[in-house]
Formats: C-alpha cells, sequence, structure tokens
DNA sequence: CGAGGTATTGATATCTTTCAATTGGTGTGG
DNA sequence: CCACACCAATTGAAAGATATCAATACCTCG
C-alpha cells in the first residue's frame, strides 16, 4: 500500500499480514530491475503494466499546469501500482531509489488470465487504494502542518522502520520538496516542522536522510491533535 | 463518478459516453428508493453491495476524531459508489437528495457471476475512481480557495448544469458545510468566495441552492490561475 | 577547495480561519 | 397573517498559520 495515512483510519490497509509478500512467479509476470532517477512509467503512457514493488521506492506525482506538483504516493516495497485510467497511466512514476519491481499484465485484472489469486490481489490492491487514498483526504485538507508531519514519520515507519531498542530508525529517502508535495505544504514549513520535532525532543535527525523517533508516544500525539 | 475534478486532468473520466447509461438489470441486482437523509450506508458496515446511482444526490463522508469532518465525494446519477475495503465500508453515504440506485452483489467486482459486463463496469468504475481522487488530491493541496471553488462549481455545472442561453444554471443541493467540508475550506471562506465571484459578476446565485454561471471562461480563469 | 544542489533559518506578507454579529429564509403557533 | 424561533448563509474584524522572499549553512562531488 502507499504511504498514505496513518493507521488510525483503515486498518486493513496497513495490517502486516496484507503486505509485504509476493506472489510466486505466474503466467504473464515478470521481474524488472530500476535505475535510481528512471521512470517506471509516464502520465499519459498507455499501461501495459501493473507493478508490484518488490524494492526500492517510487514517486508517483501528478503536475499542474502552473508547474504545481502533486506527490501522489509513495511507492514502497509491497504495493502496487500503476493502475491505469481506462488504458493510461495518469501519474508519473520514478524510482527514487534503486528498485525491482514484478510486472504484471495489465490485463490481468479485468480477467482471469493470470489465474484468479492474482486477479483478487491486483483488485484488493486497488480496492485498499481507494480507502487510502480516501485517508489522504483528511490529511491534506484537515490537518495542520505539525500533523501532517508527524503522520508521514509514523506511516513511514511503522512501513520502513526499525526498531533500535525502545527507539525506531527510518531512512528518509526522499526530498523535503517531495515530502512538501506529498503533505501539500512547502518546503520550509517541512523543515521547520521537522526542526519543531527535533527540538521538542521527539525526532532526532541523524543525517538529512534519516530520522530516529524517540518518543513515538508524543509523536503521534503530534499527528492527532490540533491543540 | 464523483464530482472530485475539473476535466483539465481525467478527461476520460468526465467524457459523456462512460457516463449516465445504466446496465440493463442482471442476476443480483435491484432497485432501492433512498429517502432524503437517510444512510445507504455507514463507516464500518459489512459491504454486501456496490451502488450505481441512477437518480438524487449523496454525500459520503469521513469523520475524525476531532470531529473534524472530510466530505469525501458527492455522488451525482451515473457515479458508481461504495467500493468496499475489504469486507466494510469505509465512508459514510447520505442521500441528500432524494434518490435511487441499483444495487449490484459485492461478488460482481471479484468473480464474473454478474456477468463480465458487469465486472468490466464495476472494475472500469474502481479505476476511474482511483484517477478521480488523484486529481481530488491536487485541488485540495495544491488549490487557493477561489480556485477550488471555481473549479467545484465547474464540475458541478458539467454534470448536473442545464444551459439557458449562453449561461449555465445549475443546482447545488448541498449546504455551504458540505462543499466547505469537500474543498478542505471553512463554511465562511466558501461564502466569501461566492460572494465575490458574484461581486465579479461571473455567478449569480439565484437562490442559495442555485447557481447561474454568467461567465463560465472567467470562472474556468478563477479555477486555475493563482494570480 | 569551490560549485551546486539541498536544507535550514529568519523576517515578512498573505491567506484562511476563528470569533462574533447580522441577515435571510422557513415553518409553527398564536 | 404576523411574530417568533431556528437554522443556514453572509459579512466583518482580528488572529493565526503557512507561504513567500531572502540569506545562510550543509553536503557531496569534481
Amino acid at each position: 500500500m502507499y504511504v498514505t495515512l496513518s493507521n488510525e483510519f483503515t486498518p486493513a490497509t496497513n495490517s502486516p499480514e496484507l503486505r509485504p509478500y509476493t506472489l510466486s512467479p505466474e503466467a504473464g509476470t515478470q521481474r524488472k530491475q530500476q535505475a535510481i532517477g528512471s521512470h517506471l512509467f509516464r502520465e499519459g503512457d498507455i499501461a501495459n503494466n501493473i507493478y508490484e514493488i518488490t524494492a526500492g521506492v517510487f514517486r508517483l506525482t501528478r503536475v499542474l499546469d502552473n508547474g504545481r506538483r502533486q506527490v501522489i504516493a509513495f511507492g514502497l516495497p509491497g504495493d502496487i501500482i500503476g493502475f491505469p485510467n481506462g488504458t493510461l497511466h495518469h501519474s508519473n512514476c520514478e524510482a527514487i531509489q534503486t528498485a525491482e519491481v514484478i510486472a504484471y499484465r495489465r490485463h490481468a485484472l479485468d480477467s482471469f488470465d493470470g489465474g484468479h489469486e492474482t486477479h483478487k490481489r491486483l483488485l484488493d490492491a486497488a480496492l485498499r487504494e481507494i480507502s487510502a487514498m480516501q485517508d489522504h483526504f483528511m490529511m491534506l485538507a484537515r490537518k495542520s502542518a505539525l500533523e501532517k508531519v508527524a503522520s508521514f514519520l509514523i506511516t513511514l515507519a511503522e512501513r520502513t522502520g526499525t526498531p533500535i531498542g525502545k527507539y525506531t530508525t527510518c531512512a528518509l529517502p526522499m526530498t523535503r520538496g517531495d515530502i512538501a508535495d506529498f503533505l501539500g505544504l512547502t518546503i520550509e514549513t517541512v523543515s521547520r516542522t521537522l526542526t519543531r520535532l527535533r527540538k521538542d525532543n521527539i525526532i532526532v535527525l541523524e543525517t538529512t536522510q534519516t530520522v530516529l523517533i524517540k518518543d513515538m508516544t508524543a509523536l503521534v500525539a503530534a499527528s492527532q491533535v490540533a491543540d
């Protein structure tokens, strides 16, 4: 699933059981390496495949005329991405970390060609996607900068974090700009908010691209309350 | 499709051909009347059905702990709503106008029981939904109040408006609060923005619940540019 | 070591929200 | 039929949050 929301909303979405296991290779599937910075697909491309991420991180974006960009989602291992609209892709998908995907033929989604199991799995992923996006709506529309950043860190930590004692470290493979465009904020606000969390002793930024969550309770609190 | 975005992004979503025609009744489908103010389903309900709206207007919402509410979408005739997450509904769906739906068994989505045609149609609706929601992300995250309200009016007019000479009238069956919660604004900001459009001679509010769009060009301009 | 991109920090501006009051419309009962 | 109550919408003034503009610090790579 996409990095989209904190678990408070769609438990099913983030439940470990559903996540990072991979279908056994089947007819019509194919493994594919993806170099950092390269596009898996672009907006307007004919959508021949749907992809399951097995390694690395992707960034899905759309761009407005004015140049304003929205990061729709970050794709992490276990996520299924590239659901077409009609026959076309409707977002840009770029690897921001060396990645690997399994490509499923698009056809597998509207037929049972690839097997019932594959069909069901792709469909479920699409439905979970809808649910997750609804959560992201609340995030974008109804949360403050602090709540957004805190929620984001929590979700990322749940998905990709490593426990170290009672703490959790977590890589931030995306830039501040990516995070900002995902949360509907500016780079400066993201930076300031991270600084605030740091000064409040809730997180430590070991490097620009690594967070250590020292006080998960406080982080969860920050993600939920406005006052 | 959901009232979600201006056509600038997902042409397929709003294209007339895809929209308001209705499947011939099939096994497992059932017509249903829905009184104003009554719920079609609620968050957490077992999702037995997926619905196609044939008349009326629905409001889909989710609520945050703090009471903050998000209107996920407005459901208009031709829209398909109620895609489940797992076996459950993940939003509340209430008729805000006397409505009628066709209920499809949920099972029709992951099997061909209801016929290939039904399956394909439901699936396509789900995929279009994903695309439309992505557009709504841009709306929520990257548009000003004026752009949001203008975009909203345009989409609504395209979906439900009636041309009157070179103008277009359009009902606003939802309250200002509903619009605000859909766009991620407050009631006051929505009201002020409508007033501004009115003073700029772009729209006329014939009643609180009816808009007349006098200058579509200007409205489109307002929906796109920030400056 | 210097260049170029990324991130942080500061000061100020702008937009939206918040709080508060008023208006408008609708339905009910006297 | 009018008065009143109630709820939705509008309008105003002030506060607050985030964006914008600008400068500086930090890193990585030649």
